[in-house]
DNA sequence: CCTGTCGTTTAACACCGTTAACTTAGCCCA
DNA sequence: TGGGCTAAGTTAACGGTGTTAAACGACAGG
């Protein structure tokens, strides 16, 4: 019994292995570096060993992918519960995405298939995509309470300047400082919020 | 001599054989599925004839990613001259970058490393791409003559609401009909370019 | 006829994702 | 103790990738 429960748990251990090597790869040297060669080697296993755990490339990408997924709706939730006002609330998430991208890259690209990460199950058919924006749109009918199709469109709108700030943030980090970026982004994002009032 | 003028036109003609056999390819299959090998077959050459064209395959994707911006800022410098009133200019200005992404997704995707397209050149650095960058600040300039600082920073914002809802249409196409995308894109950068007024 | 050049191909290197087949170690039971 | 079974892990292979060195064939000039 213990042993299998010590089997179950070194499982765990190496799965886990698997997955932040892979993040460490795309951190270090970009996705497009990351394969199951480098990451088996790093784990000290033969490469068919990753396939215990991961049925392809594609499949550890999409963990990762939903993983991020649902760090970004724990925050989410935090900030929920940590403030009252709906204006205050969406600022506070959009900061926090903001920050996690910054902070975490290599996960951000693997969400959404940039700079070389390619993952090829839809983004959005996973639950996890689906509780984060479940979330934001039930926040900005919290404010605006207005038509399922209206609030579909204010929570793209949101997402789209998020999404196209960060991205557009990455691709120019040379050309434009992170503080630059950043002060555009929180100003950008406060008016968005402002304006739904 | 023109012997060795011919040479060179049907020279020309395998190169471009080579950038549309690739488009074509990514158009079809993505960018993931462009191989040096398949670009080969499909022009009837060996693999290695591409490298007489091309010296690696970062610089094939690059050259497709430059007559991208190229296109762009030939259709921007028509609809410059098009219309005299800067905030229809630039209304129509951001409905070309739409349609052009709509029409040719491989191409968008190269510029902005989408979906499996990857170039490890820096995008920016291309003068084709900071040719397109200055037209519109000197556009947003022409009707909000402030600053530098301010222009380059209402430029980030348009540039981000743009690319963010172009990369997220093309991300949810399943879940949103390019109709409904395109209604909230055409209204949100209508509003943008009135708010610069 | 020999030589050299030019356009092109073949063959190779080192990598990739993935899988079948093999080995090896540990354990149960006769 | 020995034999067979199971599970874990490895090796080796297949077909693919970008890239390059070497070889090949045709054609021109001396």
């Amino acid at each position: 019994m213990e042993v299998l429960e010590r089997k179950q748990r070194t499982r765990e251990q190496t799965r886990s292995g698997i997955v932040s090597t892979a993040k460490d790869i795309a951190r270090r040297e970009g996705w497009q570096a990351v394969s199951i060669r480098k990451i088996a080697e790093a784990i000290d296993y033969s490469p068919p060993i990753v396939y215990e755990y991961f049925d392809s490339k594609d499949m550890l990408l999409d963990e990762i992918r939903r993983e991020g997924f649902r760090f970004l709706h724990q925050e989410y939730e935090r900030i929920d519960k940590l403030y009252r006002d709906p204006e205050k609330r969406l600022y506070e998430i959009s900061m926090a995405q903001w920050e996690f991208a910054m902070k975490q890259p290599e996960m951000y690209q693997v969400m959404y298939n940039l700079d070389g990460a390619f993952c090829t199950i839809p983004v959005c058919e996973s639950a996890d995509t689906q509780a984060v924006s479940s979330l934001v749109q039930r926040l900005i009918f919290s404010f605006i309470p207005k038509a399922k199709e209206s609030i579909h469109r204010l929570f793209f709108e949101w997402w789209s300047i998020s999404h196209g700030m960060i991205a557009l943030a990455m691709m120019l980090k040379e050309q434009q400082t992170p503080d630059q970026s950043r002060q555009i982004y929180q100003e950008s994002m406060r008016r968005f919020a402002r304006s739904l009032k």
